[in-house]
DNA sequence: AACCAGCCCAACCGCATGTAA
DNA sequence: CTTACATGCGGTTGGGCTGGT
């Protein structure tokens, strides 16, 4: 395997790459993207097999300019999530993480003035979500498994929000959502993260 | 036309997490 | 329980494009 990580190619793929890569996951699926390069001679890694395969050759992913629809969408979710790219993305189709995460991070930041020094600390916060989403209550005793202290940020406001499992909620605006959810509803309308961040975490 | 600065986005890197042996 | 490996995620990088001078 090594030897394939070494002769790997690096950067961009071409149109060869991208069919080979295609045939292979319509013949085997995703997954196993180690194999990749030992079954189709493909000189990329795995790692690099997965993510082309993810964020341009899936069939239902979607090119182009975000609507304002799912610009608002990705303005809510990350009020509520953080730096959550992957779970924003799960809840806007045809969307990739990459892609919201370069969404954010060229055009809305700009637009909102978000401080990038305070990125991280939203992120770090966000991590537990998807544990509270799971229903495990008692999440400030879930630590790393290598014994790494990653909950500093741990705030009151998550432990409320793992509270309300399974709540509905409401904002000023009349927007609804639920937890944990498998479907945010998420009406859209401009620019009201701030009023919904607010009458979240208040209620 | 040539140069440059800034922007965009695909891809890479490092780390965390999951899981099979 | 431990280890090794695979996969997933978020942050960052850098090549190409575009607009300004």
């Amino acid at each position: 395997m090594e030897a394939y990580e070494n002769e790997s190619k690096k950067g961009f793929w071409n149109a060869e790459e991208d069919s080979v890569l295609t045939n292979y996951v319509k013949k085997h699926g995703t997954g196993k993207w180690n194999r990749i390069p030992k079954v189709t001679g493909l000189k990329r890694s795995g790692k690099s097999c997965r993510l082309r395969w993810m964020n341009y050759l899936t069939p239902d992913v979607k090119r182009g300019d975000f609507s304002e629809e799912e610009e608002d969408l990705v303005v809510r979710l990350h009020s509520l999530l953080g730096n959550r790219w992957s779970l924003i993305a799960g809840r806007i189709p045809g969307r990739t993480d990459n892609q919201v995460k370069n969404f954010w991070n060229t055009h809305l930041s700009k637009k909102l003035g978000v401080d990038k020094k305070k990125k991280r600390k939203a992120c770090v916060t966000a991590k537990y979500i998807p544990r509270v989403e799971a229903g495990e209550r008692d999440c400030k005793s879930a630590s790393s498994s290598k014994g790494k202290l990653v909950h500093e940020s741990w705030s009151d406001d998550l432990m409320e929000l793992g509270s309300m499992h399974e709540g509905i909620m409401r904002d000023d605006f009349g927007c609804t959502f639920s937890f944990p959810n498998t479907v945010f509803d998420l009406c859209t309308s401009p620019y009201c993260t701030q009023s919904f961040h607010h009458s979240f975490f208040a209620l």
